[in-house]
DNA sequence: GTCTATATAACGATAGAC
DNA sequence: GTCTATCGTTATATAGAC
């Protein structure tokens, strides 16, 4: 049996994995946009309404979700939605770029190993028990990442390639430094992210099948490390 | 070198795996809502405009979509459209229905051979392969699977579970058989449908990598064996 | 009374449909 | 081309807190 670097407890403990939590930091950071003073009222509504996104997107798409539909789903008129956002695509883009500033952050804070092979652990432990807290965020960011317009693309580089370039970075040392040895850092990089997306993505079936996220790292690591040396 | 079960080449040449025939088969199986009498005129109009709707789903998404987006990217008018589906929502469950018979089909006929080791490349090759040459309408079919309606979203999950269960069960007789040394043969076959799903979900990024297909059915076996020993 | 937040209702544009 | 419904959006009225 694998060892894992932390447990999902442990990982939750550390710090506030939520979408409260993102989105307290999203009024934040665009309290110019938001009409709203209150602080703590602004972070509250803001969580109702980009709850309701998600649950609309899952089951029709953000471009199929209607103003009318979140304002049913929130419970807020069509003319109170309208305080927290200047239009339906920036609502998007302040969920998604802020989504990904948290996202990053977090991997960021957990592999700081210096050794590569503790370090990959620790990122795809991360990554997996990240996910779980927040695999509506990460099925949405998926799914809807085609929604992101093309000159904010510049700015906000897409979630994915982020995440693939945090695993090959790992990857890549570990070569370098003798730990790994492996031809392509990139292919198995890409390899790494199928097998954490495929928990977000299909998360129904591994619920059925009772196995939890500690699990699944242990067979993602086990399964890629026979492939490191 | 992995040794692969058939070239690229070769699976190409024994049936006719191409879009075209995908819209031929399906204006022959819905020839009493297509209100076009010659049959090579309306299957050859029937292709551009799935061909459009998967360019333009790609882009914005199925409902992000207008008819008029489809009229104007296939030349065709309002109401010339209207003579080839009877609603939008329609269209799309005729796409949807005979392309899964379609790969269904392809999945089946290849992938026979006794050995369990042999015929699990041959299905992957053969997952691959078909993924290639068919790629926009597998990643259409991941993305758009939420806009079926209720009665044939169980049709969905069949086929994904159907697809899962087609390596599930090549993997639960090599181990029966002692060709492979493996705890679970489930989470297994779950890996190597994630590594399928990435070369289609993520093709422009391999494309860019000049990677070809047969050498990512490589990658794949050679990553996967790794893990039955 | 003043300020802030919410609700109402209607605008023009555009959707699917024929 | 034309229909009606609905879209995103906004001007304006209302309600509540201090």
């Amino acid at each position: 049996m694998n060892e894992l670097p932390f447990t999902y407890q442990a990982f939750l403990s550390g710090a506030e994995i939520s979408l409260e939590r993102i989105c307290a930091d999203l009024v934040d950071q665009h309290r110019d946009k938001i009409q709203i003073k209150k602080e703590k009222l602004a972070a509250r509504n803001m969580f109702r309404i980009v709850s309701a996104v998600i649950s609309l997107s899952q089951k029709k798409g953000f471009q199929g979700m209607s103003l009318r539909d979140l304002s049913e789903e929130t419970g807020m008129s069509m003319g109170a939605l309208y305080n927290y956002f200047g239009s339906k695509e920036e609502l998007f883009e302040m969920i998604y770029s802020q989504g990904r500033v948290f996202v990053f952050e977090v991997l960021r804070s957990h592999a700081s190993d210096d050794n590569p092979d503790v370090r990959l652990r620790e990122a795809i432990c991360a990554h997996l028990y990240l996910s779980e807290a927040l695999s509506r965020v990460f099925s949405f960011f998926f799914m809807e990442a085609r929604n992101l317009s093309l000159p904010n693309q510049k700015n906000v580089i897409n979630l994915e390639q982020m995440t693939e370039s945090f695993f090959e970075d790992i990857l890549q040392e570990g070569k370098q430094k003798g730990s790994f040895s492996i031809e392509s850092p990139e292919m198995i990089a890409a390899a790494i992210k199928a097998l954490l997306q495929n928990w977000y993505l299909k998360k129904y079936r591994f619920s059925r099948r009772k196995l939890t996220v500690e699990n699944y790292a242990r067979f993602v690591i086990g399964f890629v490390s026979s492939n490191l040396r």
